[in-house]
Formats: structure tokens, sequence, C-alpha cells
DNA sequence: CTGCTCTTCTACAACGATGTAGAGTCGTCG
DNA sequence: CGACGACTCTACATCGTTGTAGAAGAGCAG
């Protein structure tokens, strides 16, 4: 049985509340208690039972993160920035998959496993407009992803539409003309895949090329599997791409391997870009070329966002924190960049920091 | 304020325990009681406090899963399916990070978090013999791969040397000669690094070659970058190799970029193998040729296995469990599959199903 | 009718920490 | 010298749940 704080009192002929007041740094303890009270700690090997501490103060020191999967790359990489953010709060992540599947999602967010965090750190993808009501619970909650709703939540994102728009405009300068989009959700109005979209659509309309329902290739989730899935079924129908834009960079290499497949070689035949800068596209043949989003200033903002919100500190208007993005130029785009790392090649927008301003409503 | 038991109790007119012993199905309850309780729980929208049961129960439901690195792909995957078999049983799990430092992995067995869980699953990097009184913990441990230490603890494993050797072998068949190694931990000897170099050593003795120094190439984390640096090392240093065994199939991807950059075909001039079987390595160019390990029946085994302990039922022997390992054959050793699935190409061992022995003392 | 078991429920004391209120002790200042 | 504040420490209640012990009533055998 470990030991608890009677036993260090009793050990150190003081009260249990000097041990309490000892452990957590109160300043007016006299030295030789001090010394006391930490000799018996010692002696009893005492840990702290987090636990009791949890249901006295009310708080745990946890932080929930939900995202689709662990397996995804983009939120393996995610949930590694997240936590190491939260690890200099101090605090504490458990990490909750709900695949994307919209019934899990509610879930998350209602589930017993929110009497255990503080607060949320929320990537849906089910969700959609007319869920906003669903957002309004009784913890700090950080939405990740594009801004969906415009409820009272903090929300950290990145400027999708644009960037989307960036990436089909790098395609459209190398002279592709048929340009291939994969991961589309039909039906979708919000959610990062509609508002990628609808950047593609306006960078081609933009320079005067009508949008081809044919190159538009669905993918319920985004990953290598269903991103070779989609391409094969663009090509099977006579799609004749001559680029693709994968909405995230799973989507791109797996659709990149299934060019290779039917032997179309990338850039030459096809050019491919993707979207999160994962460390897997650094390495691939031939490299990615990407859209960064700025990954760890995602998680980082998150965290502090929620640690804000969790300390009391924030009251304040919910925050809505557009992060910086880039263009990583890399071999699937650029023949002689074969085997290269991909590198900044295009510009940062916004400007040269993060643009952070209140959420309207 | 969210609503207590007190509160269901006083709306439905009975004493806490009863709804408490409502909430946990507690079979003598007259039905119209039950139904009380139920309407007073629903109108109120109670839910349980999980901190305070785990305060009165000594038991909290989570278990921890310590890995280096969540962005390295195997243990995302690992994650992910940890994940969902803890699930299954019940169980909540916390994951932490050592980045396979030695006193972050001491930290981890000891610190406060494990006052959070119940029991801990432990994939350590940097223990190695002498360090048998760390995992003398007072809770329920698994660890997870080679069995390093003779300790009294639960191991889920697989049989390191022998699959490496296999896939040593795999290259010797190729008639490969000049074999190298990537992911050498240099003075290591138990651990995985040291275990399949010693399979990779074993391999080419067993083929009358002898193991060159200047073919094993070190690579601290195994990390795609480390693995591409140390294969230029190798290549800079005039190794010369005709193939290479990634210790693990980050390592591996890595070396097979860097071989690519420096214009070398592959497997044509060099063929590559790797270790873990990880999703990306099905959709590299060329597909990478790797031994499986059983991550699934893995993870699932570990989980079992703790669950066994922690609930009571598991005061028996410490356990052993080794996993069937695969072959599974891609582009990057066989040039006729360049960018076809790698399929499983060799014999599973032990026998057809896993091997599941009292661990010796 | 008594005594027994079974069902149904309640009161109370824990689990291990922290917040509150207040009791001593001391030094200092008017 | 008395009052006051600052320091040091203690006793006790409390967070929300569950384990224990036992009370009250029903049903049944002898």
């Amino acid at each position: 049985m470990a030991a608890t704080m009677q036993d260090v009192a009793r050990l150190a002929g003081v009260s249990v509340k000097t041990v309490s007041n000892v452990v957590n740094g109160y300043p007016h303890i006299r030295p030789a208690t001090r010394d006391r009270v930490l000799a018996a700690i010692e002696e009893l090997g005492y840990q702290l039972n987090l636990t009791a501490r949890n249901l006295r103060t009310g708080r745990t020191g946890i932080i929930g993160l939900a995202v689709p999967e662990l397996s995804l790359p983009y939120f393996a990489e995610l949930a590694d920035s997240v936590i190491d953010a939260a690890e200099e709060c101090g605090l504490t992540v458990l990490i909750e998959q709900h695949g994307g599947r919209r019934e899990r999602e509610i879930e998350v967010l209602t589930g017993a496993r929110r009497h255990l965090t503080d607060g949320l750190i929320y990537s849906p993808l089910g969700l959609g407009p007319g869920d906003e009501h669903l957002l309004d619970v009784g913890y700090p909650l950080v939405l990740l992803g594009e801004r969906i709703f415009h409820g009272p939540v903090d929300h950290v994102t990145m400027a999708n539409v644009d960037a989307a728009a960036a990436a089909t405009r790098h395609l459209l300068a190398l002279g592709r003309r048929r340009i291939a989009v994969v991961g589309v959700h039909p039906g979708e109005v919000v959610g990062s895949a509609a508002l990628r979209l609808a950047g593609y659509r306006a960078a081609l309309e933009e320079a005067g090329i009508a949008p081809d329902p044919a190159l538009e290739g669905e993918a319920g989730l985004w990953h290598r599997a269903t991103g070779a899935a989609a391409m094969a079924r663009l090509l099977d129908d006579g799609a004749a791409p001559d680029a693709v834009f994968g909405m995230n960079d799973a989507l791109a290499l797996g659709a990149m391997h299934e060019l290779q497949v039917r032997g179309l070689r990338v850039p030459e035949d096809v050019a491919v870009i993707g979207f999160d800068a994962i460390d897997e596209g650094r390495y691939s043949n031939p490299t990615l070329t990407t859209v960064d989003p700025g990954r760890e200033v995602i998680a980082e903002t998150a965290v502090r966002l929620l640690h804000e919100r969790t300390s009391g500190a924030g009251a304040g208007e919910p925050q809505l924190v557009v992060a910086a993005y880039r263009i990583d130029v890399g071999g699937s785009t650029d023949p002689s960049r074969r085997t290269a790392s991909p590198e900044p090649g295009e510009t940062t927008t916004p400007a040269s920091d993060d643009v952070e301003v209140p959420a309207p409503r």
C-alpha cells in the first residue's frame, strides 16, 4: 500500500495540511519543519495521489485530444506536437480516436471521459452546419480545422481556401490544365474537404478553366489507400489528368502510387501536390510538393488557448487563430528536384506572422 | 455545476447508495425504484463523476502506453491498435512519449502519472542489463519489444534474432553479398538493435560471409532522417553495398531515399528490406519488402495481459508471448513487383500460431 | 406463530487530498 | 505596555462516489 499524507504527517510529527503545504510550495513554513516533512516523504517514498487531488480541486491537469485516427500520419505528428506542447505547461494529454464517424464524434464531446479532462482539443470531420449546439459544452473547447461553426468557441485554423487555391495555382503555373483533385466529400459545405475544393475550383476559374466533375475524386477517409482508389477510378473513367491535387499528403501519396502502378511518370506525365507537409513526403520518390500548414504552430497555439481557458485566465472573447501556410516544392511537381527535399518555394501568407483576431459571431 | 448522486437521490426520493446501485447495475432493485432513479438521472442530465469513483475504488480504468515517439509511424500505428483493443475492454489509454531517452524512460515508470493509470504497456529503448530492478514497480506492467530482462514481468515480443536473420537470408537468396545494415546501436547487448544485428550477422556467417564493420551503419533514433544519414555515411565511406537491411521501415525508407538521391537503382543496384510492415511501405516507390511482426496481435495481446492483471484475475506466472512474423515481398527486393503491394512471400514462424510460454527466470 | 432466508433499501464511514477558519507565537510600533 | 500584523501551524469539513453493516418487510417452512 502506498504511503499517504497521513503517514508522512505522522512520521514528521506535523498535521496533514502542513504536508500538503510543503508539497504545494506554500511559502510560510519554517525551514526546519519543511526539512522534517521532506525527509519523511523521502523515507516513505511518498507520492501525491493525483486522483484525490483531482476530486478535491475539480481539475485534473489532463486535456483531451480528439482526432480521427493516429495511423493517419498528419494526426500522429500533430499528437506528438500537442503532447510536447502540453508537457511544457505541465499538462497531460488523453488521446481519443473518433474515426471521422459522426456518432463517435458526438460521443467524444459528451462522453464520461470528459470528467477526466479539463478541456478538449477537437478535430472533427463529420460535424456540419446545424451542429453548433453540440459545441455548447460546459468545458473549454478548442476546435482544430476550419472554422466550421460560428459558435462561441476558440478556433485554430488555417486559410484552407487560400492554401488550396495556391496549391492549384502552383500546378497551373507548370502549364497543367487537366488538374484532378482527390479527397472530395460530396455534399459537404463546410469542413476541410469542402473548403479545399472551393479553393481548387476558384483557382481554376481564375485561370479561365471550368471545373470538370470528372476530375473530382471522392475519398471519405483521407488515407493512402483511399487516395489510390480514387485515383484509380479517375483513370479508369478516362479522366486523363495532367496533375493531381491531393487534399492531404496521404491521399497524394496514394494517388502518386497508383499513377506509378499504371506506368505514368510523376511529375512528367502527371504532377502531384499534397497538403500537410508530413515527414513521409520528404523521403518519397519523387519527393512530394505540399502545402505546409504550420502543424507545430497549430499545436502550440491550441494548447496555449486551452491552457489559458482552463487556468481561469480565459473568460474573454473566443479567439480565432489562422496559421500561416507555405508551399514546399519537391520532385512531384519539379523534375529537377526529384529526390531533393521539398524546399519553401512560394510565399507565406498571411504576411509574416500568424493572424489572430476575435472570432466573429 | 453538474448534478451529483445527491441531487438524483433527492429528486427520486431514494438514498444516494440506491442511485449508485442503479448506475452500477446492482440486481436487487424494484423496477419501480429503478425507473424513478433513471427518470431523475435523465431529467438532471446526471453523469457519473469518474474522478470520485476512481478515488473510492482505487482503480481508474486507464492504462498507460509509453512509446518513444508518435511521429514514428510504427508507434503511431501501434498506438492506434492499442487504443482500439483497450476500447474493447472498456479501458482508456494514456500515451506517454519518452523519446528513447533513458532518464525519461525511468521517469515514466515512476512518475506521478502512474497514479492515474492501473497499469502500463511499456516499450523502452534506453534500458539495458542491470536495470531489472527498475521494473520492480508496484503496478501491472507489460513490456513490449525484446525480452531484455528476466524480471517477473509480462513480455510481448517477437523473435527478433530469427526475423532479422530471415530478412538477411532473403537478401542473400537474391545473390547479394555486400549487405549493409542500418540502425546499429554500438555497445548495446540487449534490445532490438542488438538482437536484430545478431540475427543479421548470424545469417551472414551461416552463408560463409564474414560480417564487415564497414557495412554496419549506426543510427540512434530509428527515423527516416537518421536512416538516410547512416546510408550517406556508408556510401561516402566507400562501403559499396549491394543490399541494405533497415532495422525498421523508417530507416529502410530513409536509406532507400538516400540511395535514390545518389542515383542508385533500387532494387537493381541495391536491394532494400525493412522491418515493421508500416502502411507507408505499401505505397513507396518501389514498394518496400519488410518483416511483418504482427503489430495488431502484439497490441491485442499486450492489452489482454494487462487487463487480466488489472482486473484481479492475474496473479499467475509472468507470461512471455512471442508473436509470429512473416516476410512481405515488395519491389525493393523484387524488380517485378516494383509497384505491387508487398505480399506474404515467406514462411511464418513459429509454426502457425503464436507461442505463449511462461517467462523463464 | 416463530425463525429463517431473500429482497430492497438506508445510514454512515471511508478513499486522499485541499480550502477555510482560526489558534498560537513572535516582533514591532505607537 | 498593548495592539497589530505577519508568520506558522492545526482541526475540521469537504469533493462525489462506493463498501459495509444492518434495518425493514415479504415469503415460506416447520
